[in-house]
DNA sequence: TTGAAAGCGCTACCAA
DNA sequence: TTGGTAGCGCTTTCAA
């Protein structure tokens, strides 16, 4: 099954596997221009919708193109025009951990809905903490890749980080975080309005008046903001605020928090924590602790990750509308790229109090 | 705060954004060799570890380059030497549903942990419905990117695509998937056994003999192959099977399919569940029937997912080993790519048996 | 050991 | 409306 073939000039490449011998032909331009008798020039500009091409020519070129499956190269493309259609969502690498969500999955699930749809392609890539130290300049995917735009997710990426990268003159946005004093554009949920209802229901509709918070590190921006919210609406209601701050806002960590809550204050009847996780940790604590939900304390989570509906019981939560803060960061670096956007912005995604069982209703 | 700047020649790109203004200066290959009173070929040649270059020049062509910060313009790379190291992870977009794990984030975390580490990328995409049927020439990012190689993820991609693709003469593998008789790379837990030690654990340690299988769609072959090891440990006990198949492996239809079973055979004290989504629909149905867990009704589940421990009661189940898939996915790739192995490979990552309180331990 | 130069496939400018 | 052509930044022959 052997057959004498001259791949030097014939852009073929050929690949032999078992019985099988398939060749992968991607036409180029040359080719195209070549069958048509017409200048690369002129399929280029035909190709790309460029003015300068007469309907009929520009249709011939369609449809040869069509015919012959032409794609264009994208290396050559981003060569000549110095611009990569590509965007970068670097998250900070957990380690040690099988973290339940290492890349915001919807988040990105929502960029690449959209970006793709644009012609835009996704990388992920994650830092270790001496990467992360040592800035943007030492990320390879960054120096060589040169894309169009970085996202940089997740309250753990330094400042230090996000600003070299931010003044490197890349486009840049920050998603689940965002830095003070700052025109970065970013895309947050509506962190303190969310903790707001979520704590006024517990105040106003079940009577609540010892609400502990579980919350945290200091610094990361949705910690701060939904603690925010809870304490307005704690000092509005004249109550005494209690918050239990941990180091991660994790299962674990919410679990201990909430041990250490309930150690300190007993008197304490609801807890409010800053993320499902740490909610679901709470509901574990006080399932250790002899202490029925709702009946002997009501908890409330924030989030809406799927597993919140199952908790048991299931959890009276914030929505966050992962999938829609993706599709929303797309839009708002591709107007970036673009230049139609060239204020700040700062999105804020709606974020809305679902009512389960764990708060009691 | 204005100066005139010359950028016809000089690579640079000026940012300015309220009064700081940034100069991001990406040198090449040309400027070193300037700098350096060489060609651009020897510069080349001492930055790639080619041979032909003095020990001397080598050096300070290093050195340089560290210096100017130089790295290199993977676009002109690619087009050079037609090779983009670049992976495609792809996987089918579910409609309407934020799902629990679009994109195997964990298994991705695990491929990108090693890709990155020998220069790859990872980009992901996600194919609808209609995308799928068109097949990988209707794909943007590979026909355009011509990425080095392709992982296909998870049991819901047609094998026209898997086999249209893998016959392009691209390099293909599989995650969570596998495509019989067939050579095609693949990355898989061990199911069968995984699903032999659930069953067996029910039958040997606590004397279960009524025991129901809940499965996904026939053809998915993580369901296949694990409802393969319930089976026959079923059937080396000499008692009866008795299955029970959703269309999908969500908590949703694990709760339906659980339903089903408990209705039609009363009788049943233990159910096997596909995967740990289908357990926790399992543990709610039961407790939606007013069956205690484990009392009345033992329930393990497979995967062993972060919330697992967390479930009420915690979930007995498999745990599969998901960074480690990703890592083993990469490895088999980057010796695919460079064609250090050739051979056909079927990688079976080791499914553990994680004993917890739902199977009345 | 070095350098010159021919591409890789495409865009974009300048002439015709 | 067209075509010719000069790059984009790099790799890789082929000569020196």
């Amino acid at each position: 099954m052997t057959e004498a073939l001259d791949e030097r000039k014939m852009n073929v490449s050929v690949y032999v596997s078992s019985d099988i011998i398939t060749l992968h032909i991607m036409s180029t331009l040359r080719q195209l221009a070549d069958r048509l008798g017409v200048s690369i020039a002129t399929v280029s500009r035909a190709l790309n919708d460029k003015p300068g091409v007469s309907t009929k020519v520009r249709q011939r070129v369609l449809q040869l193109a069509q015919e012959l499956r032409y794609h264009p190269n994208q290396a050559a493309r981003s060569l000549a025009t110095s611009h990569n259609p590509l965007i970068l969502f670097i998250v900070h690498r957990r380690q040690f951990s099988e973290a339940e969500d290492p890349f915001y999955p919807n988040i990105v699930q929502g960029l690449e809905e959209v970006l793709s749809s644009e012609g835009y392609g996704i990388m992920l890539v994650t830092l270790s903490d001496s990467q992360m130290a040592a800035g943007p300049t030492e990320v390879r995917a960054i120096q060589e890749q040169r894309p169009s735009a970085i996202v940089l997710a997740g309250p753990d990426i330094s400042s230090s980080f996000i600003i070299a990268t931010a003044t490197s003159g890349i486009h840049t946005m920050l998603v689940d975080n965002a830095l003070r004093n700052t025109s970065l554009p970013a895309v947050l949920p509506n962190n303190k309005e969310g903790c707001q209802a979520a704590t006024n229901h517990l105040i106003q509709d079940h009577g609540h008046q010892h609400i502990a918070l579980l919350r945290g590190p200091e610094g990361w921006i949705s910690s701060d903001e939904r603690a925010a919210g809870y304490l307005s609406e704690i000092e509005a209601a004249g109550f005494q605020p209690f918050i239990v701050t941990a180091n991660d806002t994790t299962i674990q960590t919410g679990q201990e928090a909430a041990i250490q809550a309930l150690d300190v204050k007993p008197e304490t009847t609801a807890i409010v924590a800053i993320n499902d996780a740490m909610a679901i940790g709470a509901l574990r604590a006080s399932r250790q602790m002899g202490r029925s939900v709702p009946g002997d304390l009501a908890v409330v989570g924030f989030d809406n990750i799927s597993w919140a509906v199952y908790a048991d019981p299931p959890l009276t939560t914030v929505s966050v509308p992962m999938l829609d803060m993706g599709r929303l960061a797309a839009r708002v670096l591709l107007d970036r790229i673009n230049g139609t956007l060239t204020a700040a912005t700062r999105t804020i995604a709606a974020a809305q109090l679902v009512i389960r069982a764990s708060c009691g209703c």
